[in-house]
DNA sequence: TCTGGGGTCCTAGGACCC
DNA sequence: TCTGGGGTCCTAGGACCC
């Protein structure tokens, strides 16, 4: 038995912890750079304002209704988040941490289920302010299932029985009622079904939960594919999603951007994506990983007229590494290849790939005699920046020397808040 | 004027190789 | 008329998730 915990609206929820008057206003919190809607109140669903919709197409809602969109602000909810998954881990014997707002959480050994899900609910709105939904089922999708009937039968009335918001055991349900419910449900809530497969189904004449969980699995299979099977079976009550404790190791790293402005030339593109190589390395050594190819890629703007630019380029590593410097150079040696001019870049971004286990033979793999030097470097340099914020030092690349890279701290965008002399800090050789 | 930033898995075509 | 078979790598894109 599987419980899934999520917290109602999350970003929203987290800015009205601290800021109570706009508890009953309609909210949404933005995206980077203020581009789009990412979090929605309920009385910003209520507006019709969509999942990902631009800001300045929702814009005038600040006057003619009083919506508030605030920008985001990532760190605090990560901080919201660990507290409110310390509290969820409370149900069950073992959680999985799926998302920022969300974990599963298994239940055997648990006795009352139910009783003990509201109780864990009131502790995290009592103790971190987060209102959270809480489904139930014998696998992972019924749980996610069930989590997203607690919700719908709270925000609207009618839809379920009352009975089933906030906290929605399905395995306590009557099997009658358990149809009646299911037969209620489209298709497109569950989980690992998206509009396309959503619509598919539909016009095969599957448009309820119920009607899914009898269809016959050799067809879903050929028609669709082993990971819908998968998902009628756990729909059905098979498990066959286990509980993941431990995260495994990402398999790409990424960290991408849109450009507040529109950027042409090399100079700022080669800033850009030094700053993104140098923070996915961050992320690299964060799980002690070896990258083995790096990925970079810029385009123009997908909504806007003119001539179209996308391009991208693997750069693979001589061998595997996690050194900023190499990994920086890499994707410096990538962009210039695929670099032109005469275009309006809105976003670049680096990937990085082919990642291994750095955790054998690190020292050996890692570098050249440098590397001793290098990796006490890059341990001091994580470090204050996690202390002083994400960007506080980075490795900067000018434009004028191919590959050149050195030592730098942000002046942009934050007082600096570490005031070494630069000249102080060893330059690395890259 | 203004459209996020991560991830996973799968498919397909072309280049290239033996 | 008729043009191998199998493999990898790269690029691109589609589908899903939060």
């Amino acid at each position: 038995m599987y419980a899934l915990v999520d917290g109602n609206n999350f970003y929203v929820s987290c800015e009205r912890v601290f800021r109570p008057a706009l508890n009953r206003c309609p909210v949404v919190v933005l995206s980077n750079n203020d581009g789009c809607a990412i979090a929605r109140s309920n009385e910003a669903k209520d507006l019709g304002i969509k999942m990902g919709a631009p800001y300045f197409q929702i814009k005038h809602l600040e006057v003619t209704e009083g919506l508030v969109a605030l920008s985001a602000n990532f760190a605090l909810y990560g901080d919201m988040s660990e507290r409110m998954m310390s509290l969820a881990a409370g149900l069950g014997p073992e959680q999985e941490i799926y998302s920022i707002d969300e974990s599963f959480i298994t239940l055997h050994g648990v006795r009352d289920v139910t009783r003990r899900a509201w109780t864990i609910r009131d502790r995290i709105a009592r103790g971190v302010g987060i209102p959270c939904g809480i489904g139930i089922g014998p696998t992972k999708t019924l749980a996610k299932l069930a989590n997203a009937i607690a919700k719908d039968a709270e925000r609207k009335p009618g839809s379920y029985p009352a009975h089933l918001a906030r906290v929605c055991n399905l395995a306590e349900l009557p099997r009658l009622e358990l149809q009646a419910i299911l037969e209620q449900t489209h298709v497109g809530a569950v989980w690992g079904i998206g509009n396309r497969i959503s619509n598919q189904l539909n016009e095969a004449g599957i448009a309820n939960v119920w009607q899914l969980t009898q269809a016959d699995l050799g067809t879903i299979r050929r028609r669709w594919s082993v990971v819908l099977e998968r998902t009628v079976r756990e729909l059905r009550g098979e498990s066959c999603i286990a509980l993941e404790d431990a995260p495994p190791p990402k398999k790409m790293i990424a960290c991408t951007r849109s450009f507040g402005q529109p950027v042409e030339d090399l100079g700022p593109l080669i800033e850009a994506v030094s700053e993104y190589a140098s923070r996915a390395a961050e992320k690299l050594r964060r799980q002690r990983g070896l990258a083995g190819q790096v990925q970079v890629f810029a385009h123009t703007s997908p909504f806007r007229p003119g001539p179209r630019f996308s391009r991208s380029i693997v750069v693979p590593l001589l061998r595997p590494t996690a050194d900023t410097a190499l990994i920086v150079r890499s994707a410096v040696d990538g962009l210039r290849r695929i670099y032109e001019e005469g275009y309006e870049l809105i976003k670049a971004g680096v990937i990085l790939l082919d990642i291994s286990d750095g955790t054998i033979k690190q020292n050996e793999l890692d570098l050249g005699e440098a590397s001793k030097d290098r990796s006490a470097l890059y341990g001091a340099l994580d470090k204050i920046n996690m202390r002083y914020g994400r960007g506080t030092l980075h490795l900067a690349s000018t434009g004028l020397e191919p590959g050149s890279a050195r030592w730098g701290m942000r002046q942009e965008r934050r007082t600096p808040r570490y005031t070494t002399n630069i000249e102080e800090i060893p330059v690395a050789r890259c």
